[in-house]
DNA sequence: CACCAATTTGGACTTTGTCTAATATCCGGA
DNA sequence: TCCGGATATTAGACAAAGTCCAAATTGGTG
């Protein structure tokens, strides 16, 4: 779950190994992007960040590796823009603000939720997830 | 709200009149693909649907009308899935299941569901709508 | 019919994401 | 240290969804 203090790359390397994730180089920075910045980022906005340092990292690999951290369970996928998925480092569960005009995409504690009255599920069907979104706009 | 009955193409004229939007040829095809089927579709199927009639209505048209629909509030939006965007006929207040293996979309009545506990929002936004996804899988 | 505004259209273009075959890196054993 | 195989990275071609624009069509009015 790892207990905050300081994002170094030698945490995120002991970070990919307690997720079963071999930690190369590439998918240290790819780490330290999501995880030092506690932000929702899109594929491309994690490739900008990681290419401004030196370490050249492709297209192809960061989005294998953002597919590896999803699939290991080290970060969530939110779907909430038509045109790009964004990928959260906070994998406790919590719903998302999502703000039209600006895009900006938060988060909301799970805490205080509470769904109820869903219907019973479809026979054979268990539940992955549920996505909470609140989409709001700039008062006109 | 359009009260059932049958969804002749002239019901179709109606329909779009009553949300004035000028009831074109296309336009009536493609409203008509929609509320007739009740289904979530997305551009790529209105589009198949439209065209297997006899009409050719162009890409640039389906994507426009469909546009022009939302803006209009005759239907809806779900983004559930990174590759494509969904248009609801159903316009009533209702949330989603989605069927992650098979990519299908079907209604929750909101009748039943109860969400609480959302924190304020954050100054000077309005809420534009809350979009409650179940997401599901078949049982392993 | 002639005119004008609204609508439609083909096709080029952009963006996000996938795929593949070649290369590079890493590691354990001889 | 050198080798061999597994793992990881890469460039770039490709695909799919969606946007944009200038040209052509349509449809009503005078
Ligand atoms: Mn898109
Ligand atoms: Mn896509
Ligand atoms: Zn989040
Ligand atoms: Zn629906």
């Amino acid at each position: 779950m790892m207990n905050a203090m300081h994002y170094t790359r030698d945490n995120m390397a002991e970070l990919l190994r307690s997720h079963d994730i071999n930690p190369t180089h590439q998918r240290i920075e790819i780490a330290h992007a999501l995880f030092s910045r506690q932000e929702h980022l899109s594929a491309d906005q994690v490739m900008a960040i990681v290419n401004t340092r030196h370490s050249e990292t492709s297209k192809a690999t960061v989005y294998n590796t953002l597919r590896l951290f999803l699939d290991k369970g080290l970060v969530r996928e939110v779907i909430v823009d038509p045109t790009k998925v964004f990928f959260d480092p906070n994998t406790s569960p919590h719903h998302h603000l999502y703000e039209i005009d600006t895009g900006r995409l938060s988060d909301i504690d799970a805490g205080q939720v509470r769904i109820s009255g869903l219907p019973p599920l479809p026979a054979g069907m268990v539940t992955e997830g549920i996505d909470l979104i609140v989409r709001v706009r700039r008062k006109a």
